[in-house]
DNA sequence: CTAGGATCCTGTCAGC
DNA sequence: TGCTGACAGGATCCTA
């Protein structure tokens, strides 16, 4: 589920505690989850963390590089030391990536697919469904991964003009699934996605032929804003996991217009949010705010 | 080539 | 309670 945010974000979190830490043990749990040979990265040092669309690279020295992609449901938790049911001291742990309880219970668990074990603390990698990997390459190659090879511009590296010309290249594709598309523009997922077109004013099932110039410049705009947003508050983090009000894995709701409000009015015009299926995935829209009438009847 | 659906996997939840 | 099917913050593979 992460999305470009929630990656961002680990990034940051990652960076404030294992930078410069040395990995001095590997324990792959589940080989699915692993891609490589994990001799090759023991007595490693992390030396950089980075992030291109929604794949995290940690930087070793000895010019090797593990990938990590969360897919739906992976997470990366780091802990310092072994805790013990106690509350959680945020200056000695860390969890970003699919929200759940796992965030804060004992690790490792049924969901842990693999740990590296540091100099200093332990990092996490838990998969609930296994769609997600750590992926072993020399540094010069990252560039040549197939994903990262194909990956679009990210929003703020993107015009508007930019944006439409590919989607003229799609104008069969729904301008939903055209979004959800790394390889047209990456780092968004369902909920950015429905955001972003919530934000623009656009409603998710037209064809991508259908959008004008000023409305790709809006798609934009909208995805900057809303990632923008969630990357400030934190994202889906160990830190915002439990909300004031104590419920879990609200964060969301501090920005969500659309996602996962069905049945609920909408936060500008007070008329009913609808859910419906586009590309294959849950999609959410404001029928008023998103211009439902104006298209209704057509091939859109 | 494009675009859509099935698929990978585990867990949860609504509805009967 | 127990069962069943739908669905899930992703991306690739297969098909037409």
């Amino acid at each position: 589920m992460p999305e470009l945010p929630e990656v961002e974000t680990i990034k940051r979190g990652l960076k404030k505690f294992v930078l410069n830490k040395k990995i001095v043990h590997v324990d792959v749990k589940e080989r699915k989850s692993f891609n490589g040979d994990e001799q090759r990265i023991l007595n490693k040092k992390i030396v950089q963390i980075r992030r291109k669309g929604k794949a995290l690279l940690i930087d070793l020295d000895d010019r090797q590089t593990l990938m990590i992609h969360l897919r739906m449901t992976g997470q990366i938790v780091y802990r310092k030391s072994e805790h013990k049911n106690e509350e959680i001291d945020l200056k000695e742990s860390f969890a970003g990536g699919h929200p759940n309880e796992d965030f804060l219970n004992q690790m490792p668990n049924k969901h842990t697919r693999v740990i590296l074990e540091l100099d200093e603390g332990k990092i996490f990698f838990n998969d609930q469904r296994k769609f997600g990997f750590m992926k072993i390459m020399a540094t010069k190659d990252v560039e040549e991964e197939e994903f990262i090879r194909e990956l679009g511009p990210e929003p703020w590296e993107m015009t508007g003009e930019e944006l439409w010309e590919k989607l003229q290249k799609h104008k069969k594709m729904t301008i939903k699934g055209a979004i959800l598309d790394q390889k047209i523009i990456a780092g968004a997922g369902n909920i950015y996605a429905d955001e972003a077109l919530f934000l623009a004013g656009i409603l998710p099932m037209r064809w991508a032929g259908t959008i004008q110039q000023k409305e790709a410049e809006k798609i934009i705009r909208g995805l900057k804003k809303v990632m923008e947003k969630s990357i400030e508050l934190g994202g889906s983090t160990l830190a915002t996991y439990v909300g004031a009000d104590g419920k879990r894995g609200n964060y969301l709701d501090a920005f969500a217009n659309v996602y996962h409000r069905e049945g609920e009015k909408c936060k500008k015009c007070g008329a009913l949010i609808k859910k419906t299926r586009v590309a294959g995935r849950g999609t959410h829209y404001c029928p008023v705010c998103q211009g439902e009438n104006d298209w209704r009847g057509l091939k859109c």
